[in-house]
DNA sequence: CTTTATACTTGTCATGTGACAAAAAATATT
DNA sequence: AATATTTTTTGTCACATGACAAGTATAAAG
């Protein structure tokens, strides 16, 4: 029979540097943009730790994607609860609401998609038929009549102007500080840009 | 004295070849997401090309960007002399279609656009100095008040909803086949498109 | 304290990388 | 046709990369 010992401290530290460092790294130089041991480096470990607690740069990748995923669906399921009483109109103007909010503390998952989104990989595959198909479902079914408000039948059309409009500009926000001198980050830009968007799409 | 002879043919269908590919990796895979030797495989020319004809892996980029930029221009440049004669608020539709048309025709523009609006480099400062602000500039020199209605005073929110609104789908064409199973670049899809981010944003 | 599993460290390998350089071939100009 | 120039073809360099493996240190469990 063999072991059961609760994993130490050291290597719970030494495997949220990496994937803290994974995140950011993958999501704006993407997959192939950083090698193992530049993010080592950049995440202040020892060269081969890399290979020890995930394998390969792949797995690394995946559980880096695991965590923004898992996070988005946290502060949404949060906010949805909130939501569950109000009338389906306002519901859906909470759903984009959380939607800005979150895109834009947190812009490295809609970088990450934007990274993938692009070129046919494993990668894509992964995040659409793991993480973004099941919360899209989630959502439908705990508030269909807002889901229904906000993107139809699942339109397409609705669903990318719906995820461009509000995320788009927090991606961009190098190009953004760039060309217009402004950094999306700052609370009142994202305040007013919750509000365009309402405005925008939640109106019909 | 110095030679002045004209380029032979070989040598431009050469550039072309590694131009073209260079437009499609780079928008695709990122700066990093492909090397030179892979870029000329697929471009079927021999190894040492793109160190002949363009110095290194980053002139070939600039100029890949160049050319993508130019097609750009013309593009728009030929649609705003259609749209000089008529009223404002059309005129700034007509902006609106155009950009959402050659966005679905040439996604490649915004794909490279995306893959390096995140992190500081380079190739940003080079796309937003040389090619967006100029471009912005002759847009609102040439159609005062059709810009003004689409952007404001240069507004960024305004200037990203457009954007995210118009061209993500187009970006994201791998994503969203996997997410709906739907090609964004169908004449169908597009038109329709069209007409959506029009009514969206070409009401005040 | 001893044992044993877990975690870290370092060495190594085959292969890929960007860049340059020299030789060969093809083409334009006279 | 002769020659000068452009273009292509190969060879080579120093270094980066992902992966694995063998050794060492640390911490948990008895």
């Amino acid at each position: 029979m063999t072991s059961a010992r609760r994993p130490q401290k050291r290597a719970l530290e030494t495997r949220n540097a990496l994937v803290d460092t994974a995140i950011a790294t993958f999501s704006t130089r993407g997959f192939e943009g950083i090698s193992i041991r530049q993010l080592e480096e950049q995440a202040g470990v020892k060269r081969g730790l890399v290979a020890y607690h995930f394998g390969d740069k792949d797995q690394l990748w995946r559980e880096a994607a695991d965590r923004l995923f898992e996070e988005l669906a946290e502060d949404f399921l949060a906010r949805l609860d909130a939501l569950a009483e109000v009338a389906p109109e306002e519901a859906m103007r909470g759903i984009v609401r959380a939607f800005v909010r979150f895109s834009a503390a947190r812009p490295e998952l809609n970088r990450l998609m934007m990274q993938e989104s692009v070129a046919e990989s494993w990668r894509v595959a992964y995040i659409v038929d793991e993480k973004i198909r099941p919360l899209i479902d989630t959502l439908y079914e705990m508030m269909p009549q807002a889901a229904l408000l906000l993107w139809g039948d699942r339109d397409p059309h609705r669903y990318y102007l719906f995820i461009g409009a509000g995320a788009f500009v927090f991606s961009a926000a190098q190009e953004c500080r760039q060309l217009f001198g402004v950094d999306p980050r700052s609370e009142d830009f994202v305040e007013h840009h919750v509000d365009m968007v309402i405005n925008l799409i939640g109106r019909r």
